[in-house]
DNA sequence: CGTTATCCTAGTTGCGCGGTAGGTATTCCA
DNA sequence: TGGAATACCTACCGCGCAACTAGGATAACG
């Protein structure tokens, strides 16, 4: 598998959100419980999900989380990426400020660029391009049509 | 990152293999000095690619690997899943013998499918489209045209 | 004030990645 | 014919990180 229980689990809480789209807070708890998810390891991954302000808290009673924006203006790109930090394929290709992709092995060895940078480009920018093409609306407008 | 370096360094071997497209065999030693890479590490890998017949080997002295098919019949999807095994995004999605996709959670809490199943099996096809749209002979026809 | 919740910091545990080590089998060449 | 040179095989290992757990502090509501 190439993405970790955050992305599994956060984009499940972010769904559960999405669903109750009324403004009132869900308490994580009931999430927890009704997807099965250890409520302790749930509340990490929340909290990087509102850093990146994508969800937000209200404490106490009568508290929990809701959606900061509505869903369909929250593209699975960002979800993924406040769970699971830079999508990159593998370690060495990263992308930079402006968003453009290096590769740590380039000029490595000397020679000419790492051949194999091509192949690694192509499978971020086809990810990140599916990612940021669907919403979370899309996700809770299933049945599943394939 | 979401691949292992198996899939890294397996594919960089791969890719030095098909640069020298005359049917002598490489020694995996040459191999592991020209990439900067560890030659017990490589062999293992290497046995992977082998035993999915990627590669053929010869033993003894001047022996060595080469691809066992022209470098524009090996499709990338092969050699990363030679190296990872299946190909999937999250672990609650895999394939069945008939390549549809299947998911863990469904039916899991008794009601509907999983809302997420949508999402991570269109990230597993871009995936699976992308590493199969491509082959080797792709890699050598570098510099990177993007 | 007590209950319900988020929030924060620290553990803990198991496992798989990324290797090493050492030996055996096979083939070429002088 | 006997080394070299290579592939092949099995076993082992350390360390980092994923996937949690624990326990408390803080805040809001009734």
């Amino acid at each position: 598998m190439m993405f970790s229980t955050k992305a599994e689990y956060g984009v499940r809480v972010m769904a559960h959100l999405a669903k109750r789209d009324d403004d009132a807070p869900v308490p994580l708890g009931s999430i927890a419980e009704a997807e099965g998810l250890p409520l302790a390891y749930l509340e990490h991954l929340v909290q990087r999900l509102r850093r990146e302000g994508l969800v937000e808290s209200r404490r106490g009673a009568r508290g929990g989380y809701s959606l900061s924006r509505p869903a369909e203006a929250i593209t699975m790109a960002e979800v993924v990426r406040a769970l699971e930090g830079d999508i990159a394929p593998i370690e060495c290709i990263s992308a930079d400020a402006d968003g453009r992709l290096i590769c740590a092995r380039d000029g490595e060895v000397g020679h000419e660029p790492c051949p194999t940078k091509l192949l690694w480009t192509r499978v971020q920018g086809s990810i990140v391009r599916t990612l940021s093409d669907m919403t979370l609306a899309d996700l809770t407008r299933s049945p599943t049509p394939v």
